[in-house]
DNA sequence: TCTGGGGTCCTAGGACCC
DNA sequence: TCTGGGGTCCTAGGACCC
């Protein structure tokens, strides 16, 4: 999708329709997640703060974003894709692969697939996307970037290496800026250089993604489309926050680390998975210092109290050096639940009560229910963006009645 | 009021076991 | 008394994606 928070935004709300606007999250501290056309065309762009934004472009319009609205829209979206072929892999919140092979039969050609989309998109959200048509994963992302807003574009086998030879190599998935930097130290700018490029040279200085990097430079991918409900198993289960402010009071870190635990715990039950590692992740008020700490244990854990536990006892073990400015939670490890009971009637009933709770939560909101020492002072969360990465495993799970 | 939040994969070094 | 090599698991950190 184009500018897809954005987008939505924009029809929701016909007076924001070409103006521009910035998508943020809720609290203090929060950065740009989307913006419309209108703003890039002025230097909005992602990540940056909302002054930078305003800095650029005084008559930006800021728009707290909704994520209710985005995962029902995806959802939407991804059955509209599914309406030509069950082999539909979402890789965000707003971009899907889909694989047409089994489907030209049917719809005749792969850009006949893509122009119904188009117009189904457009009709049922009033919104535009960029589709790229290509023999595999890779080309097709490729090729999706390289026409924007309303783009389609397509790469033939025959075409490949006439465009990858000049194609920076930047503008493959898979190739950020520290790897565009390795590559260009050894004079490796283009795709077309980068699928030249001795093998053996690229895996001793990058080891066994070196291969891979060549592949990538001759436009091969062999990774399949995974389809809805077949991906692996999601294998950690986390969440950060900044804060409001910076904190430096022990009460306040732990009441923030509980809810963090909460939000970690509720989800992993969601997913039926339970984990023997706790990391707790820390950036302090500088911004530029953080650490993370993870520890081991030997049973699997999902209950919030026992994640919370295993966070403060990793807290116990340093000395904080600076007030705080963010706190994460996460836990790996993971295996998946059998759906048994637990043997002790003291253990059933705190299941049956997180039970209750997280049905609840389910229905009233996230923080409907929860521990009374988050309660008085509901410690002050920060933003709420949702990123554009929400995975499907986020995305089914959302309740979209 | 400067700079969010969700993941995955890979490497390296150390502990420990056989 | 001194030594091997294979394997797993752990922690820490950095790359990448959106």
């Amino acid at each position: 999708m184009n500018a897809f928070f954005a987008s939505v935004e924009q029809q929701a709300n016909p007076e924001l329709r070409g103006k521009p606007i910035a998508v943020v999250g809720g609290g203090g501290r929060t950065v740009i997640t989307t913006s419309s056309y209108e703003a890039r065309a002025k230097g909005v762009k992602t990540g940056m703060a909302i002054w930078e934004g305003k800095r650029v472009c005084p008559e930006l319009i800021i728009v707290v974003g909704d994520n209710r609205k985005y995962t029902y829209t995806s959802c939407k979206i991804n059955e509209i894709f599914r309406d030509f072929t069950p082999e539909v892999e979402a890789f965000s919140i707003d971009e899907s692969w889909l694989d047409v092979t089994h489907s030209l039969g049917i719809f005749g050609s792969a850009e006949a697939i893509a122009y119904q989309i188009k117009a189904r998109i457009k009709h049922s959200f009033g919104i535009t996307c960029s589709i790229g048509i290509a023999p595999n994963k890779l080309l097709a992302k490729l090729a999706s970037d390289m026409q924007k807003p309303d783009g389609l574009t397509i790469i033939a086998p025959d075409d490949v290496s006439r465009i990858l030879e000049r194609m920076p190599i930047k503008e493959l998935c898979g190739i950020g800026k520290n790897m565009q930097r390795h590559l260009n130290m050894m004079s490796i700018y283009t795709c077309g250089e980068l699928g030249r490029c001795d093998e053996a040279r690229l895996t001793r200085k990058f080891g066994i993604i070196g291969s891979r990097l060549k592949q990538m430079g001759q436009g091969i991918d062999h990774s399949p489309v995974i389809q809805y409900g077949k991906e692996d198993d999601v294998k950690s289960v986390g969440h950060s926050r900044t804060l409001e402010r910076d904190i430096d009071d022990p009460a306040e870190i732990r009441r923030f680390l509980l809810q963090l635990s909460e939000m970690v715990g509720s989800r992993a039950r969601r997913y039926n998975v339970s984990g023997k590692t706790i990391h707790l992740y820390v950036r302090y008020a500088d911004f530029f210092t953080s650490w993370g700490k993870q520890t081991s244990l030997k049973n699997y854990i999902n209950q919030s109290d026992d994640i919370y536990k295993a966070a403060l006892s990793i807290l116990a073990t340093v000395d904080l050096e600076q007030p705080v400015r963010l706190l994460g939670v996460s836990l790996s490890n993971l295996k998946h639940e059998s759906e048994q009971l637990p043997l002790f009637e003291e253990e059933r009933k705190k299941l049956f009560a997180t039970q209750a709770m997280d049905e609840l939560n389910a229905r009233f909101g996230s923080e409907a229910v929860t521990f009374g020492s988050l309660v008085p002072e509901k410690a002050s969360s920060g933003s709420h963006v949702i990123p554009p990465s929400w995975r499907p495993d986020g995305i089914k799970n959302v309740d979209v009645q």
